[in-house]
DNA sequence: TCAACATCGTTGATTCATCAACTATTCCGA
DNA sequence: TCGGAATAGTTGATGAATCAACGATGTTGA
């Protein structure tokens, strides 16, 4: 544990990091009350009809699927899981790797997501694309790319060490 | 329900949306993750501790703080009651409002604060901050200073509805 | 070829968030 | 000053996310 001393936020920074941080409370929650209450799907499930459609064969692999939405495997299960009693998606075990399981969306799937994406859309519009400039809708863009991009499978490894050989634990 | 046609992201909205929802995501739990592997604490736990930290006798009531979060009160409630069998919080009734309920930070929570601070703010910074331009951090807190206004305080009103007429903001 | 290991996905227990119902108090208007 | 409405906070039930452990299959290298 170095000691180093730590460097605070200025007062900008900090300034944007909470408008940020209550911003995007405040959409995710008001998207997922929107698509809730007019169409019964949280936003997770909603994301995944998404990720399922525009994949080809309107199926894909667990593994893809959870990775593609940054959720653990074990959540993905147990959210496909509903899904499927919803009848909004199946599975369907892999040949080619008998490990492996395919997700696909049922019609009634597709159905929803065409019934709920005019709403979902509506709400991205509202709240997030039309309250800001093209130029700032456009920064966002570029800021949070670099921020996957520092997290992301660039595997970041836990804050306080020195250096991710083997790591035990998840991606 | 009337049939208005919606309109679509082009493709630089989705992209931006997209790398936005993603890049959320993944800071969030890398920031959740960060603190609990090193202090036990919870993000959401952190934001009470750092509210009440900033408050004036280090005491809040229970709504001011719910909604400085945007949480509901149940969900305060039941984060406090937490927070406080692990002894970083104590709740006292109000004076001068018997309804009332104040949350106090206790010195253990002073210490546990000051202990997680230097890892949040380190990752705040290096996840964030320090992977953008100084001006893309400025534009994103413009832009969701404006999506807080957006959806503010108020209520936003059901995606479906025609209009509150006092539209934007009921402060 | 076989043993070690990695990956795929699931399961059940636990923890946390959400929701509806509720008590107690205060506010407000007739 | 009374009664209805609004506000503060809690509670318990339900639902979703997390975590650790697991079985099954695939991959690798000695």
């Amino acid at each position: 544990m170095a000691n180093k001393k730590t460097r605070w936020l200025n007062t900008g920074q900090q300034r944007a990091w909470r408008a940020y941080m209550l911003g995007t409370t405040q959409l995710m929650a008001q998207l997922d009350r929107d698509l809730n209450a007019e169409h019964g799907l949280s936003l997770p499930e909603y994301e995944i009809l998404v990720r399922l459609s525009e994949a080809p064969e309107l199926r894909m692999r667990m593994a893809e699927l959870a990775d593609s939405l940054n959720h653990s495997r074990s959540r993905l299960t147990h959210t496909v899981a509903r899904m499927e009693i919803a009848g909004l998606v199946t599975r369907e075990s892999c040949g080619t790797d008998r490990r492996g399981v395919y997700a696909f969306l049922t019609e009634a799937g597709v159905q929803r997501l065409a019934d709920a994406a005019p709403v979902h859309v509506a709400g991205v519009r509202r709240y997030l694309v039309d309250a800001m400039s093209a130029e700032d809708l456009e920064a966002v863009g570029r800021a949070f790319t670099a921020v996957a991009e520092v997290l992301g499978d660039g595997k970041a490894w836990p804050l306080g060490e020195e250096h991710p050989r083997h790591k035990t634990a998840q991606r």
